[in-house]
DNA sequence: CAATAAATGCACTTCTATTGCATGGCTACT
DNA sequence: AGTAGCCATGCAATAGAAGTGCATTTATTG
């Protein structure tokens, strides 16, 4: 028994070989990850299983959904810990308009926001866009 | 001479019979629309008269792209004077997950964000999801 | 080992964004 | 006014990603 398969038992997802090829993938970047650059990291493993393997992943808060304002949606690990939750877990996703990828800022949280009377707020998204630390050093 | 038809010469865009129902169209509500929304609304209009009038209207400065998370590119007017400037401009947009409406609160800017060293900004994107006014008082 | 449940793979559909090309209308210039 | 050329419009087709239905394989349990 791996780490990776403990792991994953213990956020009640079965350990299937996929699903440990797919979590060890997305453990070795912070960098988010559209289905896509998955397919393609795994040409012989089908789509349709990935996009579920996703699914269940997001499900189980194995990772999170990112959404940067490219139109294709980023996946991405959540934080040990994380319950998605506002006001304690929602970090804020920086996308390179240089390099394109979109990163987790896991450290920096989202501020506090005031909203107008009768507005509830139940989730949030914050998306820097800019130069990303490698390519600002160029 | 009507207002709008001033309006739009003073942003550089030739003000078609089109482009003049778009942007009356978009002044009605502060709610952000989708391509679709506004082709429900001009069932005589083609998708790609409408598209590109979107597009148009974008590069003078005349809206912005709203992402809220849907999937699906929303589009919402600038304020006066506004040139989307980061640390000025960039407000919250609002999602309500029960009337899936998307409205921009315009009043509410984005705080000061910290980046790690290295990171510039050029644009941000924040919006809360939640019930929104209308939806929370029944 | 049989029965059941879960995971995978394939094919297909849907929805939105986007582009190419032909046409029509307006502008500007002579 | 006539004409060349640009810009806007409309139609058709494509691209790209998300999602669904169903058959098949793999794993689990008794």
């Amino acid at each position: 028994m791996n780490t990776i398969e403990v792991f994953l038992e213990s956020k009640k997802v079965r350990p299937t070989a996929m699903r440990m090829l797919v979590y060890k993938y997305m453990t070795q970047s912070n960098v988010a990850k559209t289905l896509g650059d998955i397919e393609n990291a795994f040409t012989k493993a089908d789509r349709t299983t990935l996009y579920r393997t996703l699914k269940t992943f997001e499900e189980k808060g194995i990772v999170h959904q990112v959404d940067d304002g490219t139109g294709t949606i980023k996946y991405a690990l959540c934080e040990a810990g994380c319950n998605c939750d506002i006001d304690r877990d929602l970090h804020l996703h920086f996308h390179c308009s240089n390099c394109r990828e979109t990163i987790c800022l896991t450290e920096h949280k989202i501020p506090q926001i005031n909203l107008p009377d009768g507005y509830v707020a139940e989730d949030m998204n914050l998306v820097v866009k800019g130069i990303c630390e490698h390519c600002s050093g160029q």
